[in-house]
DNA sequence: GTAGGAAGTCAACACACGTTGAATTATGGA
DNA sequence: TCCATAATTCAACGTGTGTTGACTTCCTAC
């Protein structure tokens, strides 16, 4: 080595170390967690004192919050998912949403909210809030069916579901499997749940009559 | 009060100590997750010195595996899922689900699986080996199709995103939807994934031919 | 040129946590 | 009755954490 202690005081240039920190927080958020992730951490991967960190960003809490802030662009994925014939709506959605957790920059973020969201209330409310504003909202506008709230939110469990399963607990072969596949699997799903008609109450699941 | 300060050494008869112990930790790590929920928290539940809790239990790691071993019994689980009309099947399985999530002990236990399952190795492997083991075995029997391993899994899927849906990140109108609504939209899913044919490969979703 | 702010490091604080070892009191079998 | 063992508390240790304040170096607007 040329011996060069990292000295004090601001670099020469521009370092990009804001950015840095910010892809390496993403990173290990994404990876560990909001609790098991440290800004120490955060702060080597950067290759970056750790006191910077809390320069840029003020808090652990902030930090995270501005690492979660969504990286997908509301105005390219709503109308892709709106545009098209309306019989292969559930399909459409199934392949963007593969597409964008195939992205490392949005997968490591849906990660870390997924990760995040069962201690973490930000982390909770940024999913509920993403849900709702980027599926849930456009695909009940696009269903313009009754009942379009309930659809959604199923059609979100079944998005989510299939994130669990395949990123997070990775249940083979879901895990492994080619994403045409699970296209053609779950595209029905979601298609029935946003189209087509509500189910019928069954007889072993109506009360008897007369019961309040 | 009547002053009287704890002291030390055992108790006369016997205490249940042990008992509220693993109540409180089920509890405290169905709440807040493995890494938020902290020994002298769960002491503190149970009336219990911290100390006390790793007499009883080696380590925290320990007292969370302890913690979330299953409560269900698969003698009487599996049989209720494969017994009846095989064209119901998948209603019968949400509906167990469902009745599993309501019991407040079982809850627990989901809920510590799932809120920790994403950081914590030990509550992923448990995660996998339950769904392996009390869903997807069972139920690829059951439904004795080709593809059942993947079948299963995507059965599983859809409880998993049901459950973090209504029960973590609670996301409205599923959250509250009474059992039976959401058994009558989800069974129908199920059903196809377990019995159904398995889905045609869409012209869209071929390669051209000739391409690798 | 020079002043003020931005970028950067260093050392330290205060705190909470998991864990340990010794000490104390009860229980139950020989 | 005695003694090993179980149940229980207490006090403390070591470690890792988020965060802070003082200090230095560079950049840029006047």
């Amino acid at each position: 080595m040329t011996g060069a202690a990292r000295r004090t005081g601001r670099r020469p240039g521009t370092s990009g170390s804001r950015d840095a920190i910010l892809r390496a927080a993403r990173r290990q958020f994404g990876e560990l967690g909001f609790e098991r992730t440290t800004i120490r951490g955060i702060a080597g991967e950067a290759g970056v004192d750790p006191a910077l960190v809390l320069h840029f960003f003020r808090s652990k809490e902030d930090l995270f919050a501005e690492s979660i802030r969504l990286v997908i662009d509301p105005s390219v994925v709503v109308p892709a998912i709106l545009e098209g014939p309306r019989a292969r709506l559930g399909e459409r959605v199934v392949r963007i949403a593969l597409e964008l957790w195939g992205r490392p920059e949005v997968r490591d973020v849906f990660l870390s909210i997924l990760r995040s969201a069962s201690s973490n209330e930000v982390a909770a409310a940024a999913l509920r809030g993403f849900i709702t504003r980027e599926v849930l909202v456009p695909l009940a506008e696009a269903s313009g069916m009754p009942n379009a709230p309930l659809r959604a939110a199923l059609a979100g469990s079944q998005i989510v579901g299939m994130a669990v399963a395949r990123y997070v607990v990775k249940v083979e072969p879901l895990a492994s499997a080619h994403p045409d596949e699970v296209a053609r699997w779950i595209g029905p799903t979601l298609q029935r749940y946003l189209t087509e008609p509500a189910p019928r109450r069954s007889a072993s699941s109506r009360r008897p009559r007369g019961s309040p």
